[in-house]
DNA sequence: TGGTTTGTTGCAGC
DNA sequence: AGCTGCAACAAACC
């Protein structure tokens, strides 16, 4: 579920709801759910793997995290943690984060930096790539605040595409390559969503949980890398470990 | 069958 | 003080 694309994808499905008014609330967040009630949804929206739910004085910010999952106009056999019901039908989130954002939703989100939106800003995720030269290439692409909605997919697959090896530092990457890594991270979140939307995402992974290079015919290394301690696939034959000169 | 995992936070321990 | 690593959450997938 979970990476910037899924959350597009949730957004467009839950359209219906958007005008609508709350007429049921439940569920077992812990967030003061009651004053939820009788709002009016203003705005569906997303920001990187966040969902939005802009109402009249507060916005719901749903976070899938790793598990979550959502049914529209169905339910599942677990307690919903967030549960709310329209004239035109229902709303259920399970097993995921809930928050209430009191400011305006302009306020907390810059939305030049989420992948999948028309104001992402490709020059500003360079420039702060460019000032953390020593920082891994694999951590660079899972760090929202400068690719809000990038995933551990995004991380396996965008490095396979452009040939660099995860343990290269970003200070090490010639301008070019630094450029691609931007401009490949932004393609895939595009490829992504067109992928899921005809179930044939799994299908075009090259790199991600994968045994064998598809480039080399080697066999793939399967580690854990950087700090985030997520796991890292990617070919030693045609993935280019750069080496910064101070190194 | 059960280990793994599209994610993040918070906290214990050092 | 600031880091690291783990628990927690909770469910589909191979």
């Amino acid at each position: 579920m979970p990476e910037g694309p899924s959350i597009v994808i949730l957004r467009e499905e839950t359209a219906q709801f958007s005008g609508h008014k709350i007429l049921r609330v439940e569920g077992n967040s812990k967030v003061d759910l009651n004053r939820l009630l009788g709002q009016t949804v203003r705005s569906l929206r997303s920001w990187g793997k966040h969902f939005l739910i802009e109402l009249e004085d507060a916005s719901v910010r749903i976070h899938l995290l790793l598990f979550g999952s959502y049914r529209i106009d169905e339910r599942k056999e677990a307690t919903p943690r967030l549960s709310l019901g329209f004239d035109n039908g229902e709303l259920n989130f399970y097993g995921c984060s809930v928050e209430l954002i009191e400011e305006p939703l302009e306020q907390r989100y810059d939305w030049r930096t989420d992948i999948m939106s028309e104001q992402w800003d490709a020059g500003r995720a360079l420039e702060k790539l460019q000032g953390m030269p020593g920082t891994l290439a694999c951590d660079a692409i899972l760090d929202q605040q400068i690719f809000a909605g990038a995933g551990n997919i995004f991380k396996n697959e965008v490095l396979f595409r452009i040939k660099v090896h995860p343990m290269t530092k970003l200070g090490a990457l010639p301008a070019a390559k630094l450029q691609e890594l931007v401009t490949e991270t932004h393609q895939y979140a595009f490829d992504f969503l067109k992928w899921k939307k005809a179930f044939v995402l799994k299908q075009h992974w090259q790199a991600h949980r994968q045994g064998t290079c598809p480039r080399c015919q080697i066999p793939l290394v399967k580690a854990k890398l950087g700090l985030t301690n997520r796991q890292s696939y990617f070919c030693e034959g045609c993935q280019k470990r750069y080496i910064a000169s101070d190194d």
